[in-house]
DNA sequence: TACCTTGTTGAGCGTTGCTCAGCAAGCCGT
DNA sequence: ACGGCTTGCTGAGCAACGCTCAACAAGGTA
């Protein structure tokens, strides 16, 4: 049997679209180069058609992930309790996507732990510039590390909510002002 | 050829060491079991004798190293800044072994996050009594992220020393403290 | 010596990531 | 309409890995 001719651009968007659906559910390792061709109806071969190697694919797929996250938080630049308030919305609608993003990203091969990486950097970017702070060394790490605080709080938070949101937001903002005005 | 003759537990013991060699340096999923019966220069059919499946193996291994870590950091329970102090000089020592323990752990197996989840909580009830906080999921929820700040930070710290080694320990406890008497 | 316990092995199976030679569906120019 | 070209697509097959199983062998005991 054979599936229907589509453009490379079109198999690409779909493989890529399938990564998406699978990783809330499944964790990399996990994640078989035969379940994705299964599903979009192809062999496996043709997987590595269009990615070079099974690395390459999550790649793909982690990165796609990470641009929808950013480009949700980072909507409005500037507005701190606005991006804070959003990437919680965000924790709480895809949860399990975002926990597998980033535990799965964080374990996996070291291609895939950068692209969280680099999603991570450009958040801090964006609260280095909401909150007036200078982009050196030192408070990069600064807020590096109050957002593995925020990030684990909130991951936590609707796990068991035993704080109310507004205390969760407003808890992470306390941190940050301690934090940056040191 | 056949291997020397050894006693289940003498056999278990060196296994679960060459696993903590190997830790460090080798991502779990990329730790075979070929690898390791190679080193202990025995059959892979004998790693199976004791341990049922990799991943109980890999349990066992982890396992091992997340008590080496308690031990070290709880020796002396209740002094909540020699409790600090132990652990950043842990990283420190053992830099490598830590993040593969925490990244390892935490995105490979289920079972495996469980370990490093189950040391984080022992950590959690030392600060928790150190501080003289109580056990509610409350204060564990702000504990434990204020320990994925700390943690973080001591790992970032050690990549890039923009911070001194008394700013780290410092910053770390003001924002303790700054939980704690919320 | 015979036996029994138990540490140990080699052959082999299923799955997974990956390769490669070649089929076939559309689109040209004549 | 027909041959040829591009290109999406496949099936067979290889190597590495986790894992199984029947059987061998070393040491103690009767």
């Amino acid at each position: 049997m054979t599936a229907a001719r589509r453009t490379a651009a079109d198999r690409r968007a779909q493989l890529v679209e399938i990564g998406l659906e699978l990783l809330p559910t499944t964790r990399v390792p996990e994640l078989t180069v035969d379940e994705v061709a299964r599903r979009a109806g192809i062999s496996r071969s043709l997987l590595f058609h269009y990615f070079a190697t099974k690395t390459d694919y999550i790649d793909a797929v982690t990165t796609a992930a990470a641009d929808l996250l950013c480009s949700h938080v980072l909507a409005v630049p500037g507005d701190m309790a606005g991006m804070l308030d959003r990437f919680v919305s965000w924790v709480e609608t895809y949860r399990d996507s975002y926990v597998a993003f980033v535990r799965g990203a964080v374990g996996g091969d070291p291609a895939v732990a950068d692209v969280y990486t680099r999603a991570r950097e450009r958040l801090v970017d964006g609260t280095l510039a909401a909150v007036g702070l200078p982009d050196d060394p030192r408070h990069r790490q600064l807020v590096r590390s109050w957002f593995a605080f925020t990030e684990d709080l909130v991951i936590g938070w609707t796990a068991d909510p035993t704080l109310t949101r507004d205390e969760v937001l407003g808890l992470a903002s306390d941190v940050l002002a301690r934090i940056t005005t040191r």
